[in-house]
DNA sequence: AAAGTTTTTCAAAGCGCTTTGAAACGAAGG
DNA sequence: CCTTCGTTTCAAAGCGCTTTGAAAAACTTT
């Protein structure tokens, strides 16, 4: 059943039918009665296909997620993510299209989302310093948002962040001030944005107690368990190894757990470790006290605010770009205890 | 630049041109040359929106998503399962449609999507034993294919599921020819169909081996960490409690592991454990000899394969439904090891 | 009762593509 | 040279909706 079929059975319009039906005013209540019991009997729903074609909105937005090499693949932190925004999708009748694409296909869908108006807008994650994805997605005049930002990218668009740098600067800081001198650094790769931030924060959180960076006690790479595991027992096995960890996600974290167990030793008392914790559903770093003492900010939470803040811009592109800093919040687990100095 | 200014600014008709572009037969290689040169040049792709009117197809494969209540949410089975299917998408030109919804909104949502003709097909994921969806979409005429099987349903469809009940059957002959008498069993919910095959497969090898099944000794919930803990947890402080664990899947597992822990026992010494692995690659049990023994069955593999079996379906969809059921394999740990009959 | 308003309904024109059925063209055959 | 046939191109008709601009109907006002 299609809207002329309807329209037939009814003895009215397509227009009104339609209109009765989309609850535009022009048309009388005894109409839109007769119209809607009409649907529903004859089970018409409108066509997705022609809808779209006929109002130039799709009423989807397109995520892109990017599947590197072999196996670093979709993490949590995307998942979680999405989980958020689909639920704010949800909520306000739209879908999500999903591509998954190879690292250096990324460009190339995200064109094609926009170019071929597959999706009213995009969502961006894990921008790199310089992203060449928000030139190219500006240029293309697609509305989109960005979770992170691009330090290099000097031109307004609209993002939503952590402050990176506090946030490691703050669990640096706390473990300056247990009483740890030697405090390792964990990181992801630092081509990512907020991997670079949380350096940054790393550093200045030392420089600030009067502490030398030693490059020696830093490792950055892939963020995940194995990874965590093998930059925490290098750093361990170095003479002079540190009495603290900063870690860039509970994953890692996981991972300096492990190389620290291994050697003996205990997480919060032997050694102390302090990560960024994304709050991600799955992995829960909760309960009255925690396992890790942790720089917490919700990305699920990211998530739903970067769908709501998305759609508002599909509605009014004019708007000047939004952006929005958050701040993540100390939560006090077991994993950080006094260091040698206290 | 759309296909009517395109086709004017080359003197050809719109038809020549969009042949040209989709590669038919009946035009001359010299103007499908020159076509496609002046479809660079202006940057020209055709709109989505309609061609998806035009030819009836959206090329995209629905998902639905189901959030429960407040946390259980988008687990890593889901997650892993999509990762594999997005590459099989991506690689034949569909997008994924994914909808989060809510448990009681499932059924709405696939009629969504099949009744609006806004996808080609869907995926459907944890049948339940009697799962209303196949029926459902059976009745609706949409290509679909269930990753799992729904006992109760008769009638043919398509699917592609894992033999539960063998792996499990499997895992608990190990450990009862490791000496073990006394196996706990720590389930997912028996309402989903795997979860109650893997009850089955219990059950029949105790019976097998002559032993009588002890409903106290198994528990079925939530397949999370902190549930697998408390399950592990209650049943270790019974009196006569189990020596082995049967675990639905590694992420109860560790809740096993960790309940065993947290009485001082050690894993594969004093208590063993076998579970189900989907062998989610961000939970890897891996490495040279894993940690837990595992029937191992890749999550992400039946991903890839159920869309492709999808979206042959979605090409021929008068065939006989496809059917298909994958063995599990054994993969030997250091979690299990001799129990006290040995 | 005529004229003016407001409310309700309608016919038709898109949206931008694909695809059908016919026409124009060129080469081949008689 | 005319006919026939295969190749190449085209005009036009969808696909099923929304939306514009106009007409019809129902009320008000004079």
């Amino acid at each position: 059943m299609n809207l002329r079929e309807l329209s037939r059975q009814l003895n009215l319009s397509q227009t009104t039918v339609s209109r009765a039906l989309n609850g535009y005013p022009e048309v009388s209540e005894q109409t839109r009665k007769r119209v809607t019991e009409a649907a529903r009997r004859y089970n018409y729903s409108p066509n997705a296909r022609a809808r779209t074609l006929a109002t130039g909105r799709t009423m989807s937005i397109g995520h892109i997620i990017p599947m590197s090499k072999q196996n670093e693949l979709v993490n949590m932190v995307f998942t979680d993510f999405i989980a958020g925004a689909g639920l704010v999708y949800a909520q306000q009748g739209y879908d999500m299209t999903l591509r998954i694409v190879a690292d250096d296909g990324k460009l190339a869908a995200y064109r094609s989302f926009a170019e071929r108006g597959a999706v009213d807008g995009v969502i961006v994650q894990s921008p790199t310093r310089d992203d060449p994805r928000i030139d190219y997605l500006a240029a293309l005049d697609i509305p989109f948002l960005v979770h992170g930002r691009a330090s290099e990218i000097t031109k307004p668009y609209p993002w939503l962040d952590v402050n990176s740098k506090r946030a490691i600067e703050t669990a640096t800081r706390h473990l300056i001030e247990l009483g740890h001198r030697r405090i390792g650094l964990v990181n992801g790769h630092e081509v990512m944005d907020f991997a670079s931030r949380r350096r940054e924060g790393y550093c200045a959180a030392l420089t600030a107690a009067g502490l030398v960076v030693d490059e020696a006690l830093t490792r950055s790479g892939d963020m995940s368990e194995p990874n965590g595991y093998e930059a925490a027992r290098d750093l361990l096995a170095q003479q002079d190894a540190p009495t603290a960890f900063v870690a860039s996600s509970i994953v890692m974290a996981l991972g300096v757990k492990r190389a620290v167990e291994d050697r003996g030793l205990r997480i919060g008392r032997d050694v102390s470790v302090v990560c960024f914790d994304d709050d991600i559903s799955f992995l829960p770093n909760a309960g009255e006290t925690p396992l890790f003492t942790a720089m917490r900010s919700s990305v699920r939470a990211a998530g739903q605010r970067c769908a709501t803040l998305l759609i508002e811009r599909i509605k009014a592109p004019q708007a000047p770009p939004p952006t929005e800093l958050w701040e993540a919040e100390l939560i006090r687990g077991t994993s950080s205890g006094p260091g040698p100095f206290a």
